[in-house]
DNA sequence: CTTGACTCTGTACCATGGTACGGAGTCTAT
DNA sequence: ATAGACTCCGTACCATGGTACAGAGTCAAG
């Protein structure tokens, strides 16, 4: 039952204090009722602020955050919807890796054709900038 | 040596007259010494707009651009100061796309996990953003 | 009871790549 | 000569995910 001040948080969470105050900003973690002036955390919030740092490594963005925790925090919610939240994003870092991959190709055969010597003139890089053939 | 105004050189190159601007307040094309009061440009600043979209499109940031700008613009430039920054670039890209084939195999495995069926109790999804287990 | 550490709110700022707008000036065609 | 289209500059705004700071208030220890 011990309540944490803003900065035990931060640091039990290892993200600032003014990165709490941005997460409750954006409706991530619900501003706790104080007694005092301050605010008063439960324990359990250094958790939900873990979840949101895993979550954006897993791609997510805050506002995707919010949706998965609004999902969390229902009871009711059913795991179609985590499901179709997390395909999307699937889809969405697919269609990333390919753009991706595409450029790695263009720019690696560009990259292995300049010699790397000499003055600009016919540099394969700046001229395909130049006269793109796709 | 038919001047163009920014309207026309906007319409040609396929960007918005702002843009134009905020290539110039960039450094990426020289503001045209004009005898009006207008800026007038050089049929070439077309083709220089163009380079910068498509440089962009292999992923070069405008301060990239700005200098693969940079070393075209000097004739003494050489082809090892593009090759290397085609390196750095391509690095980067390679990188980028690792991070994301690691973040698409562990969405792709707790996707496939998720039943979609039924309450949120035990989506493993959402397990595994609160207990991760890398 | 005062000092120092902490917290409060509100706002501005960072990078990135633009987009939008107000109010004034200019250019062209009729 | 005047309407309409275009351009000028400076500044503010968009999203994204924070970071920083000013000036005031609060709290605990000595």
């Amino acid at each position: 039952m011990s309540k944490l001040t803003i900065g035990r948080v931060a640091q039990s969470s290892g993200v600032g204090v003014e990165t709490v105050r941005f997460y409750e900003r954006k409706g991530l973690i619900e501003q706790p009722i104080a007694q005092s002036s301050f605010r008063e955390y439960p324990p359990e919030v250094i958790e939900r602020i873990q979840f949101i740092k895993r979550a954006q490594e897993l791609g997510f963005t805050l506002a995707e955050v919010g949706q998965l925790l609004g999902f969390a925090d229902q009871p009711s919610s059913s795991k179609k919807e985590i499901k179709q939240l997390a395909g999307r994003k699937l889809i969405e870092i697919r269609h990333k890796i390919e753009d991706l991959q595409r450029l790695e190709s263009t720019l690696a055969s560009l990259h292995e054709k300049c010699s790397g010597r000499g003055s600009l003139s016919g540099c394969p890089i700046i001229e395909s900038i130049i006269t793109p053939d796709k």
